[in-house]
RNA sequence: CGCGGGAUGGAGCAGUCUGGUAGCUCGUCGGGCUCAUAACCCGAAGGUCGUCAGUUCGAAUCUGGCUCCCGCAA
């Protein structure tokens, strides 16, 4: 069998070990890169491209970066001029419609990070943190025009253990996917894909979230809700509250069993414990804006030279 | 030149506005006390105050350049 056409989508890092698994597969031609422009970013505001884009570049593929891959006329240009088989896509960040979704002969094919039809949308592994899951896992599923809609062809479960945050959660996702693809070409070679029906009774949403629910409502949420909170955001972008008016971000936490009211802010043996709407919430790991990521313990000496009191809230008081 | 905070003994900070020979909470080392402690008491070591230059009788503190760290924004 001739070698399988390939054409890649992607954005962040989290694509780069599948992009570089298929660079090197022998029965793949990897023809294309597709991701974002590049963007100003970081302090500065220089221009930063893709990491896929820096990845496809080494790897000295071809690539083309647009804000919109449907009206990209030098995408279009391509595909009239290039047979493409498959189409890979992965955190792309961008919606294809049924005329793109109808160039490649055998379609095109999403990794998702959840176990579809659970967390459609952009953020699952967040989702899946927030809510405590114990295992979560990688899909494929065959693109259609309703987002993360499309027949599974592909399914590998995960734990989720408690010391996961998002950010192993993402190593492990990120891992696990040039394997799972590796098993999907397989099958697309033997010709044996098995397709499986989304239960659309089982669908749930993972909409990318925005910056006031990162926001952690010390009222409103109880010590377990904050802790997945935080795991889920951590180590990007981070959960915050605010600590004497300035932005505190916590990367780490754990569940306390102090008595105390929401907002109530124990020091004792030198940690930081927080009331909530149930229960309290040591923060371990935390980030004063300025500052770098610090012990709760390290945090505290310093407050000790000025004798000032330590207080939590959820908004930043206007003087 | 996107906006802003910071660099002080091993750690985290105060002191900087209003220049005048370095402080707090810890850690480390030694000793003591206690049934016991991430408790308490006594003592000690450890800093050319990021770097370079300038102002001054005198600079952690004022002025300018540089390096590094971080928050916002994207």
């Amino acid at each position: 069998m001739d070698k399988i056409n390939c054409v890649f989508l992607g954005t962040p890092e989290i694509t780069n070990h599948t992009l570089e698994s298929l660079s090197k597969d022998e029965r793949i031609n990897l023809q294309l890169v597709v991701s974002m422009p590049d963007r100003p970013a970081g302090r500065g505001k220089s221009l930063k491209s893709p990491d896929v884009i820096i990845k496809a570049k080494e790897l000295g593929i071809k690539t083309i970066q647009t804000e919109n891959i449907n009206k990209s006329e030098v995408f279009l240009e391509f595909s009239k001029n290039n047979q493409i088989d498959i189409m890979i896509v992965f955190a792309f960040a961008q919606f294809l419609n049924e005329k793109t979704l109808e160039i490649p002969k055998l379609g095109c094919f999403n990794i998702h990070t959840s176990l579809l039809p659970k967390y459609r949308g952009a953020a699952p592994m967040q989702y899946a943190l927030f809510n405590g899951d114990k295992e979560t896992g990688l899909c494929i599923q065959k693109m259609v025009k309703k987002m993360d809609a499309g027949n599974i062809v592909k399914e590998q479960k995960i734990n989720i253990e408690d010391s996961d945050n998002l950010g192993t959660l993402h190593d492990k996702l990120k891992n696990l996917a040039p394997k799972v693809v590796t098993s999907f070409v397989d099958d697309l070679i033997n010709n044996s894909v098995v397709e499986k029906v989304q239960d659309e009774k089982d669908v749930s949403f993972a909409p990318s979230i925005p910056k006031s629910e990162t926001l952690l409502d010390f009222e409103n949420q109880t010590n377990i809700e904050i802790h997945n909170r935080i795991r889920g955001l951590s180590p990007i972008p981070g959960a915050f509250c605010f600590l004497n008016n300035k932005r505190l971000k916590v990367f780490e936490s754990e569940l306390a069993s102090d008595c105390l009211k929401p907002f109530e802010v124990s020091l004792k043996f030198n940690t930081l414990v927080i009331g909530t709407k149930r229960g309290s919430i040591r923060f371990k790991l935390v980030q004063q804006e300025g500052k770098p990521k610090r012990s709760d313990y390290e945090l505290i000496n310093g407050f000790k030279s000025n004798n000032t009191e330590i207080k939590v809230h959820s908004t930043r008081i206007e003087k």
